[in-house]
RNA sequence: GCUCGAGUGGCGGAAUUGGUAGACGCGCUGGAUUCAAAAUCCAGUUCUUUCGGGAGUGUGGGUUCGAUUCCCACCUCGAGUACCA
C-alpha cells in the first residue's frame, strides 16, 4: 500500500474538525499549557510558505504538551481591522468587511490545509462587534483611571476628584501633562464642569491632546514618517506641513519604569528586550532651572520690551489696552486700588496684553492672571472657558474669576481668595522673570556650561528673542519648520542655529549664558531645551565651533582641542569650584545636592518614550465610545450601549471639510434619554434637543424622567494595536457577553506559556500589551502583569529569486542609443567574466560577437535610418523571473515567458548555453534556460513567492511541515530551496514503508518483542526518546527532524516490525507529522485519536554500553579510534593504547611527555 | 555612529558542561533496477596528497593535554535604532 498523502490528510483534517479533537476545556484537572501564534492580519495575497513557519513551532510544541498531559489551549483568531482592506475599499468601493471576510475565507482553508491543531472554537476577530466591544470598553476604563505614583499603579478617577475637592492638586503624586497648573481644592470646586474635565483630562491614563502630526492637506490625512520623501508625500509628491491635531493619546510614559522592570521577569528574546529598553530610553541625570536675565536696559527696555503678547497683533492689543485703561468698569477700579494699597508684595500690571488677549490684571512676576467679569460674561461663558484653558494650559498662567458683584459686595472675600492663589503658586523667590527648564545627565559638567540650545519649537523663544535678533530667529524658524522631522534626523552633518539675544543666569557662577536656538534640539525630548557644554558633548562641540562660542575645558588634563571628551570613566572634573577634582560619579551627587540647597534643580529620571497617539483618521478601525457634550468635552458612553458599531458609510476618503471618514455617516450623532440611547442623524440629534414634546426613541416613546445627553460622535477610530492588545486574554473565554472574561477563566488560564511570533512587534504591538496587561492588573481584572512568560521569534523565510544574464546588441550614434532587437542570455559566469559591462563587440567571446554582427547588420539592413550607426553591446543582469516559470533544476522554458508581457522580451531572447547560441526561431516549447538565485525577502513584488498550496498538493502538509522545521533553526532566517523538501518526503515515505512490510506492501506489525540480539531497536527507539524530547523542549525542531531520518535509517536497515517500537514511534513522530501519525496509529488498532495518547518514556537501560570505540588524539589531533570496554580504568585504558600499533607508528620512536585518559570520551597523547 | 546577532563543504545546516568537526538532508559522481523515464536501492562526496599522510570551522593572537565552543584585537554580513542632552 502506497502513502497516499492527499487522501490521509484530508481524512484526518476532516476528523479533527468533526470531533472536535482540538477543543480546550475551561474546566479541567489537568495542568494548563497556553501556546499562541501572533495575531495574524488576513492578507488578501494569502500564506506564502513564510509565513506558517512559527504556526508549525507552536502546533508541534503544543501536540507534545498534549501528549505530556497537559490541557492545551492553543487559538487562533484575526487582527482583521487594518489599512489594506481600507485601501481596496477606497479604490474600488467595495466595503472592507467584504473584502476582510474573503481574505479570512482563504486564510483559513490554507491554515486548515497544514493541519493545525487549533481550537477553533474560540476564534476571535477584531473586527467583529462582539469583540471591539471589549476594546472599547477597555478605553472607556482607562479614561476612567489616572497614575498614582505613590502607590505605583492605576486607580480609579473618583479617587482623585476626591482628592482635588479636599486638597487640590498640589500634593497628589500622580502622572500627568507637563503643563499642568496647580489648583486649590477651593478653585476645584469653583470650577464649572467643564473646566474640571479639561482638568481631569490631564490626568486620565487615555486623554484627549494637541499633538503635533505630518499633515498633508492634499491628501487629507495624516502621514507617518515613513511617509514622507523630502517633505513631500511619498504618494503623489504634495507638500506635507506640521500640523497640531487634537488626538486621543494614551498615557503609557506612566508604566515606563514598570515596563522596564518587567523585562526581567520574562524569558524573551534579549534582542527584543534590548530594544523595548531602548524605545523605553531611561536615562538618569539632573533637571537643571535656568533663570533668563532681563534685557539689558540698553536694548528695547521699556514695559512692554517683554512681549507677553502674541507679537503679531501686538500693535492691536496694546492700542486696545490704553483704551480699556482709561475706561475701567467700576469694578475693575475698585480691585485695582486695592492690588495697590493692600501690599500683597507683588507688583501687578492692569489690562495688560497676554498672548492673544487683553487679561484685566496680571503679575507677571507669579503667573497670575484676575479677571473681573461683567454682565456680559454671562453670555459668553464658553469663550471665557476657552481662554482660560488657553492661558492656563498654553501660556502657563494661573487664571482667576471675579464677578463685579464679588467684588463690589465683597472685596475682602476677594482680596483673601487672591492671597490664598498666590499662596499656593510657587515661590520662584521673587524671581520675576523667565526660567528656562534642562535635562541633563552630565550635571557633573556644569561648569562647562557655555551657552544654552533650545529647540525652535520652544515656547520661550518668541518671549525672549529679542528685536534686534527677531527677524534672523523667525527666518530660522521658519526654515526648519519646513522640514520634515525626518529630515531632520537624516541630516546630522549641517550645523544650523540663530542667537536669541536673550541670556540665562548660571546658577552658580551667576555669569551671562548665551541662549542660542538650534534644531540639533529636539522639541519631544526632554524639556526641549539643553545646557550646552561643548567640550563635554560632541554636538555642543560641534555646534560651538561653528558659531564662534567659547569651549571651557573643565576635565583634568583633557585635551579638547579637537573634540568634546564624553568619558565618563575617565572624568577627573576641573575648573568647577566645588566640584574640582572629583571623579564622574561623584561629581553628579554633588552637584546635585548644590542645586537642590539653591533650588535650581534635582535629580530626574527621564524617558524617551511619548505618549502613544491613539487616533486614526482611518474607517477601518474600532470606533471610539466618545461624544462630544455642549461644552464640546468627550463623554464616554455607558458601558451598556457598547458596542458602539461602526457606521456605514458612502466613500471611505476624508469629507470635503478634511474630517476623517467617520464624518461621511449620515448618523453619527449620539441621543440619549435617560437609560435610551442611540446613533442618530444630525438633525434628528437637533430636533430631539430642541423639542420639547415628548420624546420618541427607536420608536417608543420615553419619558423625560432621565436628562438628554448626548452630542457628535468621535470621528477618529482606534489604530491597529487597539484590538492586539488584550486578545490573548479574550480567548480565554471569548464568547462572554457579560464579561471581558470570566474570572474562572483567567485564574485557571493566567497567562501565555509560549507566545511564537515576529521580530516586526518588538516595540509596537509587544510594548503596547505589556502596557494594557499591567493596566488591567492593577485594576484587579488579570492576575499576573506580564502576559506571556517565554516568547520566541521566527525567523524570516528568504526567498530565492531567480534571474538571467543578459547581453543586448545596440546601435549608437552620438547621443543617440537605440536597441538592436537582438539579446543572447548568457551563464553567470561568461557574465561576470566580461570585463566591461558595456563595450565594441571585439570584447565578446568569439561565437557572441560573430552573431551579434550578423543580426545587427540584418536589423540595419531593414532599417536605413540606423545604418551607420556603430555596434556595441550592454551586458545586465535582468529582473526576478518569476519562480513559477522556473523548475526545481533551475531551468526554465524560453517559451513560456513569451505570454508574460514583463518577460516577454527574454522569452524572445536567443540562448548560449556555454557552448553554442541557440537562436530564438529555432527553439521548441522544450528549450530550457538556466537561471541563477539571489536570497531577498519573500515578496509579491519580487517574484519569488513560494506558495504552500502547490507544496501540500505536490508534498503534502506532513512533508511541508516537516521540512520547515528542518530546514534551521527556528529563530534564524534561511532561504527557501523547494528542491530540498524531496529529502524530508522520501523519509516519510520510508516511516510508511516501515509499517508496510507485509506482501504487496501490506500493512504489517508483529506483536512479537524485537528479535533477541537486537537490543538495538529499543536503542534506537529510546536514543530518539531522548532526542526528541530534550529537542522540542529547547525549540530545536530541525534537529528533530534528523533524529527521526536516523531513527527510521536505523530501524529499516534492522527490519524492525515490532508493535513495541512501531507504537511509540508513531506517538514521537505525530507533533511533527500528525497525519501520517494518526493514520499509522489507527492501523496499529485504535479507535480514539493520536491526540492524547501519552509520551513514551525514555529508559536510561537501553543505552547502556559496554563499550566506547575511543578516540586516539595526537597533540589534540584524531588519529585513530579504538574499541575497549567500558568498564577498563584510566590506566588499563593507557596500557591498552601504548600497546597499540598504530600508537607506535604515530610516535615514532618517541616517548609521549603526558597521556590523557577520560573514560569513556577520549585518549589524548602529548609529545 | 550605537546596540544586538551571525560567520563551519557546492547549498541548508549538525556538533548538549571545551573531548572523534562536517551528523541529517539537498546537490553532485558512479553503480543496480528499467525498453526508457520517474520512483527506489547501493557506494562515494571538506580540501590537499608522492595515498604514508597533511591541512582545515571569517582573520590574527591567547588560555588549555585538547578550542567551532572560552578570552583579546580585527574583518565581513545581517537585524534593530538613530542628533535622547
Amino acid at each position: 500500500m502506497n502513502y497516499n498523502f492527499n487522501e490521509i490528510e484530508a481524512k484526518w483534517q476532516k476528523y479533527w474538525a468533526e470531533n472536535q479533537t482540538f477543543k480546550a476545556d475551561n474546566d479541567s484537572e489537568k495542568e494548563k499549557f497556553y501556546v499562541l501564534d501572533m495575531f495574524p492580519y488576513p492578507s488578501g495575497a494569502g500564506l506564502h510558505v513564510g509565513h506558517p513557519l512559527g504556526y508549525i513551532a507552536s502546533d508541534i510544541y503544543a501536540r507534545y504538551k498534549r501528549h505530556k498531559g497537559f490541557n492545551v489551549l492553543h487559538p487562533q483568531g484575526y487582527d482583521s481591522f487594518g489599512l489594506p482592506a481600507e485601501q481596496y475599499a477606497i479604490q474600488t468601493g467595495q466595503h472592507p468587511a467584504i473584502t476582510t471576510e474573503a481574505n479570512i475565507k482563504t486564510y483559513r482553508r490554507q491554515l486548515d490545509q497544514l493541519g493545525f491543531s487549533f481550537d477553533w472554537s474560540r476564534e476571535v476577530r477584531t473586527s467583529d462587534p462582539s469583540y471591539y466591544k471589549w476594546t472599547q470598553w477597555i478605553f472607556i476604563q482607562l479614561f476612567n483611571s489616572w497614575y498614582n505614583m505613590d502607590t505605583d499603579k492605576a486607580e480609579a478617577i473618583d479617587s482623585l476628584i476626591q482628592i482635588f475637592e479636599k486638597e487640590g492638586n498640589t500634593k497628589v503624586n500622580a502622572v500627568c501633562d507637563d503643563d499642568t497648573p496647580n489648583i486649590t481644592a477651593e478653585l476645584w470646586n469653583a470650577f464649572s464642569s467643564k473646566e474640571k474635565q479639561a482638568l481631569l483630562l490631564k490626568y486620565r491614563l487615555t486623554y484627549l491632546a494637541d499633538t503635533e502630526v505630518n499633515w498633508c492637506p492634499a491628501l487629507g490625512t495624516v502621514l507617518a514618517n515613513d511617509e514622507i520623501v523630502n517633505g513631500v508625500s511619498e504618494r503623489g509628491g504634495h507638500p506635507v506641513i506640521r500640523k497640531k491635531m487634537t488626538q486621543w493619546s494614551m498615557r503609557i510614559t506612566a508604566y515606563a519604569q514598570r515596563l522596564l522592570d518587567g523585562l526581567d521577569k520574562i524569558d524573551w528574546p534579549q534582542p527584543l528586550k534590548d530594544s523595548q529598553t531602548n524605545w523605553i530610553g531611561r536615562s538618569e541625570g539632573a533637571s537643571v532651572t535656568f533663570k533668563v536675565l532681563p534685557p539689558a536696559p540698553s536694548i528695547g527696555g521699556g514695559e512692554h520690551s517683554r512681549l507677553t503678547g502674541d507679537s503679531s497683533i501686538i500693535g492691536v492689543l496694546l492700542e486696545r489696552a490704553k483704551e480699556m485703561r482709561k475706561n475701567p468698569t467700576e469694578a475693575e477700579n475698585v480691585l485695582w486700588q486695592a492690588l495697590r494699597t493692600k501690599k500683597l508684595d507683588l507688583k501687578f500690571r492692569r489690562q495688560h496684553p497676554i498672548y492673544r488677549y487683553i487679561v484685566d490684571f496680571v503679575s507677571l512676576e507669579k503667573n497670575l492672571i484676575i479677571e473681573v467679569d461683567g454682565k456680559i460674561h454671562e453670555y459668553q461663558l464658553d469663550k471665557d472657558a476657552q481662554r482660560t484653558l488657553e492661558l492656563e494650559q498654553k501660556k502657563g498662567f494661573k487664571v482667576i474669576r471675579f464677578s463685579n458683584e464679588e467684588v463690589l459686595n465683597n472685596l475682602e472675600d476677594v482680596i483673601r481668595n487672591i492671597e490664598q492663589t498666590l499662596h499656593s503658586l510657587p515661590s520662584g523667590e521673587g524671581w520675576g522673570g523667565d526660567t528656562i527648564e534642562v535635562f541633563t545627565t552630565r550635571p557633573d559638567t556644569i561648569f562647562g556650561v557655555s551657552f544654552m540650545t533650545l529647540a525652535p519649537e520652544h515656547e520661550l523663544v518668541s518671549k525672549i528673542t529679542t528685536p534686534e535678533q527677531k527677524d534672523e530667529v523667525e527666518a530660522y524658524i521658519e526654515a526648519t519648520a519646513k522640514r520634515s522631522e525626518r529630515d531632520r534626523m537624516a541630516d546630522v552633518k549641517t550645523i544650523t542655529g540663530a542667537f536669541t539675544g536673550a541670556y540665562a543666569e548660571h546658577p552658580f557662577t551667576k555669569e551671562r549664558v548665551p541662549i542660542w536656538i538650534g534644531d540639533y534640539v529636539l522639541a519631544g525630548y526632554g524639556t526641549g531645551a539643553v545646557m550646552s557644554v561643548p567640550c563635554g558633548d560632541q554636538r555642543d562641540y560641534d555646534f560651538a565651533k561653528h558659531f564662534g562660542i567659547p569651549i571651557p575645558n573643565i576635565f583634568e588634563g583633557v585635551d579638547i582641542s579637537e573634540e568634546a571628551f564624553a568619558d565618563k570613566d575617565n572624568t577627573v572634573i576641573a575648573n568647577s569650584d566645588f566640584l574640582n577634582g572629583l571623579p564622574y560619579k561623584k561629581a553628579v551627587k554633588r552637584a546635585i545636592f548644590e542645586l537642590e540647597k539653591i533650588g535650581q534643580g534635582k535629580g530626574k529620571v527621564n524617558y524617551r518614550l511619548r505618549d502613544a497617539v491613539f487616533s486614526r483618521q482611518r474607517y477601518w478601525g474600532e470606533p471610539f465610545p466618545v461624544y462630544y457634550d455642549a461644552d464640546g468635552m468627550p463623554q464616554m458612553l455607558d458601558e451598556k450601549f457598547l458596542p458602539l458599531e461602526l457606521p456605514e458609510v458612502d466613500k471611505y476618503l476624508p469629507t470635503e471639510s478634511g474630517e476623517p471618514p467617520l464624518g461621511n455617516a449620515k448618523e453619527w450623532h449620539w441621543l440619549q434619554y435617560g437609560d435610551e440611547g442611540k446613533v442618530v442623524s444630525e438633525e434628528e440629534f437637533e430636533r430631539a434637543i430642541s423639542d420639547t414634546e415628548q420624546p420618541v426613541l427607536s420608536g417608543v416613546e420615553v419619558g423625560r424622567s432621565g436628562e438628554i445627553k448626548g452630542g457628535a460622535l468621535e470621528l477618529n477610530t482606534m489604530p491597529g494595536w487597539a484590538g492586539s492588545s488584550q486578545y490573548f486574554n479574550r480567548y480565554m473565554d471569548p464568547h462572554n457577553d457579560e464579561e471581558i472574561f470570566s474570572q474562572e477563566a483567567i485564574n485557571y488560564w493566567q497567562d501565555v506559556d509560549l507566545y511564537i511570533g515576529g521580530s516586526e512587534h518588538a516595540t509596537g504591538h509587544l510594548l503596547y500589551s505589556r502596557f494594557w496587561q499591567k493596566f488591567m492588573f492593577d485594576k484587579g481584572w488579570v492576575p499576573k502583569d506580564e502576559f506571556a512568560k517565554k516568547l520566541i521569534n521566527q525567523g524570516m523565510i528568504t526567498g530565492e529569486s531567480a534571474f538571467v544574464n543578459i547581453i543586448e546588441g545596440r546601435l549608437r550614434n552620438g547621443n543617440e542609443d537605440v536597441s538592436g532587437h537582438c539579446q543572447i542570455i548568457v551563464s553567470k559566469e561568461l557574465y561576470e567574466s566580461l570585463e566591461n559591462n558595456e563595450g565594441m563587440l571585439g570584447q565578446l567571446p568569439k561565437k557572441l560577437s560573430s552573431f551579434l554582427n550578423e543580426r545587427l547588420s540584418y536589423h540595419q539592413d531593414f532599417n536605413p535610418d540606423v545604418s551607420e550607426y556603430d555596434r556595441y553591446y550592454k551586458a545586465f543582469k535582468s529582473t526576478q523571473i518569476s519562480v513559477d516559470f522556473v523548475n526545481l533544476k533551475n531551468e526554465f522554458r524560453f517559451l513560456d515567458l513569451i505570454d508574460d508581457p514583463r518577460l516577454s522580451e527574454i522569452g524572445s531572447a536567443h540562448y548560449f548555453d556555454g557552448d553554442n547560441i541557440i537562436p530564438n526561431e529555432k527553439m521548441t516549447k522544450e528549450t530550457l534556460g538556466k537561471v541563477y538565485r539571489e536570497v531577498e525577502k519573500m515578496s509579491k513584488s519580487k517574484y519569488n513567492v513560494v506558495n504552500p498550496d502547490a507544496i501540500c498538493e505536490e508534498y503534502g502538509a506532513d512533508s511541508l511541515r516537516l521540512y520547515e522545521m528542518f530546514l534551521g533553526p527556528l529563530e534564524q532566517s534561511k532561504p527557501w530551496n523547494t528542491a530540498g523538501i524531496t529529502g524530508v518526503h522520501s523519509f516519510l515515505k520510508k516511516l510508511w514503508r516501515l509499517y508496510h512490510s507485509g506482501p504487496n506492501g501490506e500493512f504489517y506489525v508483529s506483536d512479537a518483542p524485537p528479535k533477541e540480539g537486537s537490543g538495538e531497536a529499543f536503542k534506537t527507539l529510546h536514543k530518539t526518546i531522548k532526542k526528541v524530547e530534550e529537542d522540542i523542549e529547547n525549540f530545536s525542531f530541525n534537529t528533530s527532524v534528523s533524529t527521526f531520518m536516523i531513527c527510521v535509517n536505523e530501524l529499516s536497515a534492522q527490519k524492525c516490525n515490532s508493535r513495541a517500537i512501531l507504537e511509540p514511534l508513531a506517538i514521537l513522530v505525530s507533533p511533527y507529522a500528525p497525519h501520517i501519525a494518526e493514520e499509522l496509529w489507527e492501523k496499529l488498532g485504535h479507535t480514539t485519536s493520536i491526540a492524547t495518547a501519552s509520551f513514551p518514556k525514555f529508559e536510561e537501560k537501553y543505552l547502556v554500553e559496554s563499550s566506547k570505540e575511543y578516540p586516539v588524539s595526537f597533540n589534540g589531533k584524531m588519529r585513530f579510534t579504538l574499541e575497549l570496554p567500558m568498564d577498563m580504568t584510566k590506566e588499563e585504558i593507557e596500557a591498552a593504547v601504548m600497546a597499540h600499533e598504530k600508537t607506535q607508528q604515530q610516535l615514532q620512536g618517541r616517548t609521549p611527555k603526558k597521556v590523557i585518559v577520560v573514560p569513556g570520551k577520549i585518549v589524548n597523547i602529548v609529545g
